[in-house]
DNA sequence: TTATATGCAAAGTATTTGCATGACA
DNA sequence: TGTCATGCAAATACTTTGCATATAA
């Protein structure tokens, strides 16, 4: 069997693209972000990980590819942060937002939501810079609104 | 002078309008929430408190304000949980956001968001019922933004 | 070789819970 | 007077930090 050379990892690949050092921890957070069809919380990527790298690393990981950008943060009102690759993931690659079921916690992709005129006038009209925006939408999914 | 009688008091009022106990407390909470121009922290409502009540009736209060629907809670995205009147509060009585100052925190209010048909495109498209949203807007205000 | 990530432990902050007492309705 | 809120303390999450060691580049 071949062993996939550094070169050839994808997850490694974007690290270095973003001069982010490329260690087994970082490597295997951004393997499962890769893989998940949805948002990750931080115990479900700690829980993911084989040789579960401590918390710390995990918070610190995160952290970091918030800042290069390569994965988002959002928040389902649940007190808990998730993240999502940027691109390369499920959903991901365009801007968008999710549809959770405040009972299961299914989740859906939402395109669109033309907030991007609205940041414009948010802009020009109070000379806010750099304006970007958090969204999310909840409901009940169908199986859990047949359920009561 | 005067002294309040409970009738009179829109806060005490607004409780038993949703049948709660109108309790010295709840009430103190609520009139800060009045008071207020923007959304306050859990922090911000416990110093607010004269004989400060302790944590965890802030906590349940505010819990029980938020199933009765007569507070809200918003995200800033600083780990906190904020929240302001539903109606009769500053920049309340009508469906609005916030676009915060990631520098300084200064919250201005942000009008419609015209995300109602998403929400009825939503439930109609994938059969979810009682879809909300949640939405903020972040971004530098004009002083942050001179200050480099 | 050198800067930086990791693991561990400990601290910090946010939030919840149990229970006895006290207060609203 | 019975139900429910409060205060206190303790417990539980979630997240950050310090430091010695290990490792990527």
């Amino acid at each position: 069997m071949k062993r996939h050379p550094p070169s050839q990892d994808e997850s490694a690949a974007l690290l270095r693209a973003s001069r982010l050092r490329a260690t087994p921890a970082r490597i295997a957070i951004l393997r499962l972000l890769r893989a998940a069809r949805r948002p990750l919380s931080i115990d479900e990527i700690h829980r993911g990980l084989r040789r579960a790298g401590d918390w710390a690393t995990v918070f610190r990981s995160l952290r970091h590819f918030e800042s290069a950008r390569i994965v988002a943060r959002c928040e389902f009102g649940d007190g808990q942060s998730r993240f999502e690759l940027v691109s390369g993931g499920c959903g991901a690659g365009h801007h968008h937002h999710h549809l959770v079921c405040r009972s299961c916690g299914k989740v859906l992709h939402v395109g669109d939501c033309g907030l991007g005129d609205i940041e414009r006038d948010l802009q020009k009209r109070h000379g806010f810079a750099a304006v970007t925006h958090s969204l999310e939408f909840f409901g009940l999914c169908p199986k859990c609104r047949a359920k009561g």
